[in-house]
RNA sequence: GGGGAGUUAGCUCAGUUGGUUAGAGCAGAGGACUCAUAAUCCUUGGGUCGCGGGUUCAAGUCCCGCACUCCCUACCA
């Protein structure tokens, strides 16, 4: 048997300070949606999403609460993982927290590796540090305010003079490397306009990268040196490799999933991902991960989310209010891919109510009622094809390869309008057949409508299965096709009659269905 | 300050290399049907395509200027 294709999708970790919010459960559910088209489409899929969890801040947290920092780190990474697990239906293969033992592994050797090629050195590092944002900035970000203390403009923080020994990586050495590797590689970072701002901003030059700290020590050490623990980005960029058997590159893992097919992330992380990471990897000597895809931001009702103006919505809200289908739904249908976002309640109802609940869960009870109720409660036996019913049938079968183009470079949005144009062709099908018409005047020619009409179902019911994996596959159960498969959560997904495989396997006549219950029910205040 | 994106029907947005009466979805109006989740289908959109110039036989679609909005980046203080 030939081996299967292989797909290595990530997320970007997050620091668990927080409680999660819907932009987390943004990203979570686009990779997710992403990670199971590509299993139920044939491939071993491997989804990597997991926890940043070293770093002063977490020390400092912890130190107030009178914890370690690991009680710290497991108390607040068990609220994230609960939401991919309890709230969300994140089909993760491995959740992967900094803190793990391998990945201390894999960090310090890649850290050999890059001091190997000659890119770390030992120097000095100053400026005006800010504790909360782990950044340093330049004087003139910063002002003194009134209380005699110096503040971040940008992000009203206290800093301090910090003089601290760093290693540096040089980072600057990579700058017609990197330039060189986008010119080759045009789709590595998407979507093209905050690709092009990286592209730019490496254009102007690049400085080499502070990648140690010694005022704390909750982090991976620095080998050879114990006074120093990895900052950042050196430490939670290598959690992509850690995560599929880095340092063993002979490993299984290893060899079949590196490099990552995907990487997914927000927009404020991009130059982390399109520059730091491809440069640590080339002054590594590992092969560099095939495409970056930027999403955006969520806005609530065009204003950004705060805490302070208290218009952030937590995952399990609106799980609770609309349904995790919908909601996972509405996330990839009403924003383009890659652009920011904003939503509303009316929205989100609208989404629900018209394409879920009408068109398409109303088009499946109307066509199922006349199936249980006019053919003995079985698939029934369809006759000769009229040009409207092979007209429906050739636009579903075109889904296939749409929805594979689209999900292709992260244009989720794009499949999905594209199921719901095909889908309101469906409905324009059935009332112009009328076959609660033909039940009066010609049987076997409404057998076949209902036939084709449940077919047109089934295709589309197959392909969004990432997106609403619970509702399609109550939609598959109620056309009788055989259980099986698992709405793309596991590589079991690969084949089998609810895999992409089987798109072109019609609906068997003779096959018994339920008498039909509604699966999206309308959303009323 | 520099660079980039945008400003199209009530709302959210499409509009290829400039070319007949500017499109979709949702919302609204009218009609049809009754299989269905008050759903579905059909009909219905005279909108200064931000403003003002220009190029052209012809511009939403190219050029210049202006006004807002947003993004990236710098610098002064």
């Amino acid at each position: 048997m030939a081996d299967k294709p292989t797909y290595y999708i990530t997320t970007a970790i997050t620091y668990p300070n927080g409680v999660p919010h819907i932009g987390h459960a943004y990203e979570y559910i686009s990779a997710d949606v992403m990670a199971r088209f590509k299993r139920l489409d044939g491939y071993e899929t491997f989804f990597l999403t997991g926890t940043d969890e070293h770093g002063q801040k977490v020390q400092q947290n912890a130190e107030a609460q009178g914890l370690t920092p690991k009680q710290l780190v497991d108390k607040n990474t068990a609220v994230f993982k609960q939401v991919d697990d309890e709230v969300l239906g994140i089909s993760y293969d491995r959740f992967i927290r900094t803190t793990d033992p391998d990945h201390y592994q894999a960090s310090q050797d890649i850290w050999r590796r890059m001091v190997e090629a000659g890119d770390i050195y030992l120097d000095k590092y100053s400026g005006w540090y800010s504790v909360r944002d782990e950044a340093y900035y330049a004087e003139s970000e910063t002002e003194v305010r009134q209380d005699g203390e110096r503040y971040s403009i940008e992000t009203g923080t206290e800093v301090h003079w910090v003089e601290e020994e760093s290693y540096f990586f040089r980072l600057s050495k990579y700058q017609q490397p990197l330039l060189d590797f986008y010119r080759k590689n045009p789709d590595f970072g998407g979507p093209r306009s905050r690709f092009n701002e990286v592209i730019r901003f490496v254009e102007d030059g690049l400085n080499d990268l502070s990648i140690s700290r010694s005022t704390f020590d909750w982090g991976v050490p620095v080998p050879g040196n114990p006074e120093h623990v990895m900052y950042v980005w050196v430490d939670a960029l290598t959690n992509y490799l850690t995560g599929v058997g880095f340092p063993d590159t002979d490993s299984a893992a290893f060899g079949k999933f590196w490099p990552a097919d995907l990487h997914l992330i927000g927009k404020d992380i991009s130059r982390f991902h399109c520059i730091f990471w491809p440069a640590f990897l080339m002054s590594a000597g590992i092969e560099l991960p095939k495409r970056v895809i930027i999403h955006g931001f969520l806005h609530n009702a065009g204003e950004k989310m705060s805490k302070s103006v208290g218009n952030v919505v937590a995952p399990g809200a609106w799980v609770d209010t609309y349904g995790l289908d919908a909601v996972r739904f509405f996330l990839l249908r009403e924003f383009p891919y890659g652009q920011d976002g904003s939503y509303t309640h009316d929205a989100v109802v609208g989404r629900k109510n018209s394409d879920l609940a009408n068109n398409l869960g109303n088009l499946a009870q109307r066509s199922l009622s006349m199936i249980a109720k006019n053919c003995a409660g079985v698939i029934p036996e369809p006759g000769q094809l009229t040009e409207a019913d092979q007209a429906i049938l050739e636009q579903t079968d075109s889904l296939l390869e749409i929805s594979r183009e689209a999900y292709q470079v992260q244009e989720f949005h794009r499949a999905l309008e594209r199921t719901w144009y095909v889908l309101g062709e469906a409905n324009a099908y059935f009332a112009d057949q009328a076959p609660w018409q033909l039940k009066k005047t010609d049987e076997a020619r409404m057998r076949t409508v209902l036939y084709v009409t449940a077919e047109v179902i089934r295709k589309v019911a197959l392909l969004i299965q990432p997106v609403i994996p619970g509702s399609a596959s109550k939609l598959l159960d109620a056309l009788g096709v055989e259980i099986g498969g698992d709405a793309g959560r596991t590589n079991a997904s690969n084949d089998g009659p609810r895999s992409f495989a089987a798109f072109g396997e019609p609906l068997a006549p003779g096959t018994p269905i339920d008498k039909p219950q509604p699966i999206f029910p309308r959303h009323e205040d």
